[in-house]
DNA sequence: ATTATAATTTAGGTAAGCCTAAATTATTTT
DNA sequence: AAAATAATTTAGGCTTACCTAAATTATAAT
């Protein structure tokens, strides 16, 4: 069992080496989690011990295997917990992180599994990341935004990269909810904006807005 | 904000003061907890300070009334995640217990109140045990069984008293679940047990498996 | 290639929350 | 009421997870 700092240390190594080969400076680490690198140093010592990272000094640290596997089996608590809160708490995108970070650390895989079984297995959270299976294994794929789709082609919107309230709000108000599903009728020459079909209804859509919605492909 | 440690000390001093006027002895926390005296006279020194207790050496602890509505804010929440993990992922009642000591901890009050809204303000846990209000307020009313009604009364099954595996599984196979209404139709004379209505059907249960099931009256 | 700068580690300290063992106070027994 | 026993507190240690400041190593600049 790892204890909450463990936790926390091997879920910003994930995150941090997302895009990078080689090892994930301490600094970096220290300011993900707003604490000092002399801490840093120390947990990366415990973890590797654990094997749960390769840790060599003043170059930095990589998760193994088995580390990575324990970062995503975290990781997939935080996304569940996520989704249940926008979907079944009303909570809003930009509410949840917080909540989440805590909820993540519950330890009970029945917990977790049940949860997944409740919301249906989604597959991805409210900010558009896809969520891990039981074994902590994931898909990585590219995220697609709306902006991506040629004419004619239909997107699930499974997400938003900018979760500012007034974005929010703005999408609300349009009632492009998370899960609908969108088509892409026709884009104006001058100024980019989409034309695009939502349920029963059609609106138009600015560039910027729709390079802030993630879908997937349908 | 208190502590883990602070938060279940309150916790246990408010379960341990039930049946008594006096005040909660250290040792008795210390059995509850799991932790040797010496450390629960170190905690209580601290809650005193904080004035969520008063502590006299050599006498014992009892909660203030900011000390009881904290106390009461803890509880609330772990009895709405037990009503959670029961009506909505499936979780046996004597599942519930491990997985919501963890969920009492998390702080976020919306968390809290959007759950129990969520969960149609239920008034009981499935232990039959009252829920808080937000405040930390509570009516204790005595745990009524069904032995204990009348001929002709009704109650509403709210929980159970002894939550064996081997109970549930027979509620299961009689189909008597949480929230509905029992009728006491006939009481046998030789061996006390009980004709009751249940929804369409009616059925015989044992005096002891009455005296087993926590009701509030219709 | 030195030197300056930045990153990292080491050394040593602190607070929380636990522990054991010894000392103290309360309670019960005789 | 004194002695024995039990409960409680105090004293002193330990571990985890932080921290600051100093020392060390790596990297960039001249």
């Amino acid at each position: 069992m790892l204890s909450l700092s463990e936790e926390n240390h091997l879920k910003s190594i994930f995150h941090l080496s997302i895009n990078s080969e080689d090892g994930v400076s301490t600094n970096s680490i220290a300011k993900n989690l707003n604490t000092k690198a002399s801490s840093v140093t120390e947990m990366l010592k415990k973890l590797n011990e654990k094997l749960l990272i390769v840790y060599i000094k003043y170059y930095g640290a990589q998760l193994t295997e088995l580390g990575r596997k324990t970062a995503l089996k975290i990781i997939r608590k935080h996304r569940l917990w996520e989704v249940f809160l926008v979907e079944k708490l009303d909570f809003k995108w930009d509410e949840v992180h917080e909540v989440a970070e805590q909820l993540e650390h519950i330890q009970s895989e029945k917990l977790t599994n049940e949860l997944d079984k409740f919301l249906n297995f989604p597959t991805h959270d409210p900010h558009g990341d896809p969520i891990p299976n039981p074994a902590g294994f994931i898909k990585i794929t590219p995220k697609l935004k709306l902006s991506d789709l040629g004419i004619g082609e239909t997107g699930k919107f499974i997400g938003v990269k900018d979760s500012s309230s007034a974005f929010l709000k703005y999408l609300d108000k349009r009632k492009i909810s998370l899960g609908c599903n969108i088509k892409v009728l026709h884009q104006e020459e001058f100024d980019q904006s989409l034309h695009i079909g939502l349920d029963e209804t059609n609106l138009t859509i600015s560039i910027k807005s729709a390079s802030n919605l993630y879908i997937t492909k349908i």
